[in-house]
RNA sequence: GGUGCCAUAGCCAAGUGGUAAGGCAGAGGACUGCAACUCCUUCACCCCCAGUCCGAAUCUGGGUGGCACCUCCA
């Protein structure tokens, strides 16, 4: 398949390092406070394209870290732990704040369908390896000990902005309010790795280290972590696209400097959910979150299929037009596939070979997520017997995870039970009233009826079957 | 100030040189006493100007507008 890669700036053809193996490292949560829409945006494109990988025939290692200490709010030695604040924040312990928060995570996961990786790593349990890694890069004369603190020295490098061709000097320092220069750094772009010395002394987590009692550094723990599970080669590293530089940046300086080769080849970012005022984020304030959506009526996989229906590398404007719009269609689709008949024929291979190629085609574009919901129109629209539709699109849905037919399957089964529900008998007499009261053309007397059915919490449709009585749920 | 991305109907959005997918909303119709459901039909010369080409939404140059990043963010 073709995917971008931020690295190159181009659509390159994705190659593995080890043939039919994806080693797949993505940026998780830092968990101080719930996900919003926005960072769940990520997961689910990311969730998509380790689908479509496995779809493929490949087999995915993913691996996520989950950042419960060290990331700050600057680089610089003045940064507050965010974690930290956190706890404050809720009068909880920094411990209890990422348990709780890591479970909301996954929650809100499960509700979008957003498959848990194969390896989930809390920062805090690989303190020895993000030590023995900083460690080396001392050893190996690219780090430096200042102030207490244990830096990366970015002159070290040929190239050390290797997304975006910057140059240092035209750099703002302190674009951002409350960002200041940090004194101990031998260059501008040099980041910490290991912090001793910090003006937060009531810092809850710390741990020994040959540079005295303190805590790593954000970065250094997706360069540790990623190379503990999956080695020296990685295949693809996924984040939202604001990780692209600093972080991102600095794992590669870090990663490379250590292991003295190339580390990742592919880069995939995901780029943001904006509300009209601009980008979504937790530190201005107002966020939206998965509850809040279902507390508004809004299924999650709706949700999902807002995301899907535009492209990851895209910044997306979230509305809640644009949301009625996702609500309205997923109920729709369901709504289709609950027509299509399970029994209707046998599997229809040469049929279904465009349609598949097509949903194919969209993927390997470059993940064209929203043309691959379009190949599950065209599937409800092809010349094809019911039993191929529901075939593909449970196989389209292996990757999309709209949860398809398992939807269709509640909502039969629900009018299923609907219709050998019992109707009491005073709600029978009136439905009997207001046929005979059709028959004579007495409509008003018939929508009176209705009402009154209605009151004793019954709804009354015409169908093309006849009169059909549902109970309100 | 620097770097990068983007501009397609009321809204979301695909499109990567061959004559504008799809979804939501809307309109008309079939069905229905009405409504809902479903089905059918319908709905754009692609921000502006210039250029390249037989041919441009797609390429080039110049505008205009929007967004992001530049040590908090997914």
């Amino acid at each position: 398949m073709k995917l971008y890669n931020t690295l190159t700036h181009e659509r390159e053809e994705f190659v593995t390092h080890k043939p039919g193996e994806v080693s797949m490292y993505t940026c998780g949560p830092t968990v101080y406070h719930f996900a919003h829409i926005g960072n769940l945006r990520s997961y689910i494109m990311e969730d998509v394209l380790e689908k479509y990988l496995t779809y493929t025939g490949l087999h995915v290692k993913r691996v996520m870290n989950i950042t419960d200490v060290g990331h700050l709010s600057s680089d610089a030695d003045t940064g507050e732990d965010k974690m930290l604040k956190g706890a404050k924040r809720e009068h909880k312990s920094v411990m209890e704040i990422a348990q709780f928060y890591t479970d909301a995570f996954f929650a809100d996961c499960d509700k979008l369908n957003i498959k848990k990786p194969e390896i989930v790593q809390p920062a805090t349990g690989c303190i020895p390896e993000f030590i023995a890694l900083v460690q080396e890069l001392l050893d190996k004369g690219y780090a430096y000990e200042a102030g207490g603190n244990v830096y990366f020295d970015t002159a070290k490098l040929d190239q050390y902005y290797v997304f975006n061709d910057h140059d240092v000097e035209d750099l703002e320092v302190g674009v951002r309010e409350g960002v200041e220069q940090d004194s101990n750094k031998r260059n501008k772009a040099d980041f910490v790795l290991w912090f001793t010395k910090s003006k937060f002394d009531d810092q809850e987590l710390k741990w020994d280290s040959p540079w005295g009692i303190g805590y790593p550094g954000w970065h250094i723990e997706c360069s540790a972590i990623s190379m503990k599970y999956l080695g020296e080669y990685l295949d693809l590293h996924c984040g939202g696209i604001d990780n692209a530089f600093p972080h991102h940046t600095n794992e590669i300086a870090q990663s490379e400097s250590a292991i003295g080769h190339k580390w990742c080849t592919h880069w995939f970012h995901v780029h943001h959910l904006n509300t009209n005022s601009g980008k979504m984020s937790k530190s201005s304030g107002e966020f939206l979150t998965v509850s809040l959506l279902e507390e508004k009526g809004y299924l999650p996989l709706a949700y999902r299929l807002f995301c899907l229906q535009s492209h990851y590398r895209r910044s997306l404007v979230f509305s809640w037009e644009g949301m009625d719009g996702a609500m309205a269609a997923y109920q729709k689709l369901i709504a289709r596939i609950v027509s299509l008949d399970p029994a209707g024929g046998e599997f229809d291979e040469a049929g279904a070979a465009p349609l598949r190629q097509a949903f194919r085609d969209a993927m390997d574009n470059d993940l064209n997520t929203a043309l691959a919901v379009t190949a599950l129109y065209d599937v409800l629209k092809a010349e094809v017997n019911d039993c191929t539709k529901l075939k593909l699109l449970g196989e389209f849905d292996t990757v999309l995870s709209l949860n398809l037919l398992a939807e269709a399957e509640k909502v039969r089964q629900a009018s299923a039970a609907a219709a050998e529900e019992e109707i009491p008998a005073e709600v029978q007499a009136l439905i009997e009233e207001r046929k005979a009261a059709r028959k004579a053309k007495d409509f008003a007397r018939a929508d009176e009826l209705r009402a009154q059915i209605a009151a004793l919490g019954y709804t009354v449709e015409e169908t093309r079957q006849g009169t059909k009585v549902t109970r309100n749920s």
